[in-house]
RNA sequence: GCCGCCAUCGUCUAGUGGUUAGGACAUGGGGCUUUCAAUCCCAAAACGGGGGUUCGAUUCCCCCUGGCGGCGCCA
């Protein structure tokens, strides 16, 4: 039965990485799950998945694929769960797979809590709808006070509540909150102290089968064994709630670790306007996991040195909760374009072309790609690529027949039409007269060097060259170009501009 | 409105009761170069404000301001 818990006796600590399957992984997610999976290796300890999916109505299965596929890609494995799989890694190895574990699934375990409440008497049925609870609310807001459930059901008897029911009312289970002062100590933020009776009676279930949000993840984080919740800020104002819970129930507190928030350029919550948000954006654009974990790793977390690459292994032997920022950080693009740059630059030239080739056949359909062309082309722009999606812009000329550009890109400085002919005329001169045996980068370089320094200024041979050959104003340097694309095709670029010139 | 959290270059951050306040991205300039990229060198760029404590505060305390988060029958 896949809601049982696979528990296994590692002696670490245990965090789990909890999303809701209400949309797509996205990068403060991603963070998230980052630094539980660091802190959890880092310690030897058990990295543990939970789908949160109480909310049928907004929860889809396509969102945790979403979620699953891309922790998969980033490289964040978790480390137990139901319906454990071999995966073929390579020819040699396999790797182990853990099904997620999901709310959805464990329900008689929720039924259970909601019923012994119950039935000690810490849960009552309230029946105000949306309506009377939204206005209440601006009632309590308007004399200045905080927006509490005023506690109109606590008291109904018996019989008001049968006859409620009879008339078809569904209700909602609240718990009666204790009054006192709730403190805990946070790993990142240090001790909170907050006053219970702020809350009001919590709402804690829809009914005996169904809990919502924070009793849900105080029954799992203790059959689950967690000993740090680590996430998001924005659950702070929820700990003191789930605090509540794990007093009336007796439940150990797992310690807690509040992640300063990520928020975009404007200094607010970051938006698809600021970025992508979509870890499966990023990977279409041609990130590299690499890069994205390094960067996010970086955004928050320092440490205490003046290193800025390192590599997932590095960031689990150095994390450590302690090197936490307290205050947000803002989504800097820029600087994960520099990392991602930076792992292009570094990765082995096979892997690099078949990591590109899927973004060409994305352009030009149905065309076959040769190997050995593309990865000379690759080659030239390892280093000149951002992400893995520029390439085909940058290098659409070795693959297209027909160029298209201003015919005014030909001209270097203040060069004349005829100046411009001429020019053309000598490199076609130069290229075709190499022999094919000799047609090589180094060749065409010292040949063509050799005339433009006759001139004060390379750029009057070199210029009109590179362009008609490109027909872009940046490239790579021509010789590099004219043998990739070979004798034959580089004199016919060559006639084509002059004689768009002429006409 | 109420509660909570936070505050060093534009951004990510290091740092200390006495420092020329360090690094990285981005920016500007230069070298190399036909262009672009890569790379190298250089530059500009920060302790939010006001009170304390102290011989001395960017650092410790308080207040203010500002920013952010939360205040669901969402998670």
């Amino acid at each position: 039965m896949s809601s049982e818990l696979h528990l296994k006796k590692k002696k670490g600590p245990r965090v789990r990485f909890a999303p809701s399957p209400t949309g797509p992984m996205h990068i403060g997610n991603t963070r998230t799950a980052l630094f539980n999976f660091l802190f959890a290796r880092h310690n030897q300890g058990s990295f543990i998945l939970r789908i949160e999916d109480t909310d049928t109505e907004r929860s889809e299965k396509k969102w945790e694929k979403n979620i699953i596929e891309s922790l998969k890609w980033l490289g964040l494995l978790w480390d137990e769960g139901p319906n454990f799989q071999k995966i073929k890694k390579d020819s040699q190895s396999y790797i182990g797979e853990y099904g997620p574990y999901r709310q959805s699934e464990r329900k008689e375990i929720y039924k259970r809590y909601i019923q012994k409440l119950y039935d000690d008497d810490y849960l009552y049925w309230c029946f105000c709808t949306k309506e009377e609870l939204q206005a209440q609310k601006e009632e309590l807001m308007s004399r200045g006070e905080p927006p509490r459930y005023t506690g109109h059901c606590r008291n109904l008897s018996k019989s008001q509540i049968k006859k409620l029911k009879i008339e078809g009312k569904r209700g909602i289970l609240r718990l009666k909150v204790p009054l006192k002062i709730i403190k805990f100590e946070d790993l990142i933020k240090g001790e909170i102290k907050f006053d219970s009776s702020l809350l009001g009676d919590i709402a804690i279930a829809k009914d005996f089968e169904t809990p919502l949000y924070n009793f849900a993840v105080v029954i799992d984080d203790y059959e689950m064994k967690i000993t740090h919740v680590i996430r998001g800020e924005d659950h702070l104002s929820n700990t003191p709630k789930q605090i509540i819970f794990q007093d009336i129930l007796n439940f150990p507190h797992p310690k807690y670790a509040h992640l300063p928030l990520i928020l975009g350029p404007g200094r607010n919550k970051l938006s698809k306007r600021d970025a992508p948000l979509a870890i499966s954006d990023y990977k279409k654009a041609g990130y590299l996991p690499e890069a994205l974990i390094n960067f996010l790793a970086l955004l928050g977390w320092n440490p205490k040195n003046d290193q800025e690459i390192w590599s997932l292994e590095e960031l689990i032997q150095n994390f450590s909760l302690k090197n936490i920022q307290k205050s947000p950080a803002i989504f800097n693009i820029e600087k994960l374009d520099w990392f991602n740059s930076y792992y292009i630059r570094q990765t082995p030239l096979e892997t690099l072309v078949d990591q590109i080739l899927p973004y060409i056949l994305d352009k030009i359909p149905g065309k076959e790609i040769d190997r050995e062309y593309l990865k000379k082309i690759i080659i030239l722009y390892q280093e000149r690529l951002k992400k893995l999606s520029d390439f085909f812009d940058l290098a659409d000329f070795f693959f297209k027949d027909k160029l298209e550009f201003d015919e005014k890109l030909l001209y270097w400085k203040n060069m004349t039409k005829n100046n411009i002919v001429n020019s053309l005329e000598k490199s076609k001169k130069i290229i075709s007269s190499i022999k094919d045996e000799n047609f090589n980068k180094e060749t065409i370089q010292e040949l063509l060097i050799k005339e433009a320094e006759k001139e004060d200024d390379r750029g009057k041979l070199l210029w009109p060259l590179r362009v008609s050959l490109t027909g872009k104003s940046a490239s790579p340097p021509p010789f590099d170009i004219i043998e990739i694309l070979g004798k034959e095709k580089t004199i016919k670029r060559i006639d084509k501009a002059i004689k768009r010139l002429l006409d």
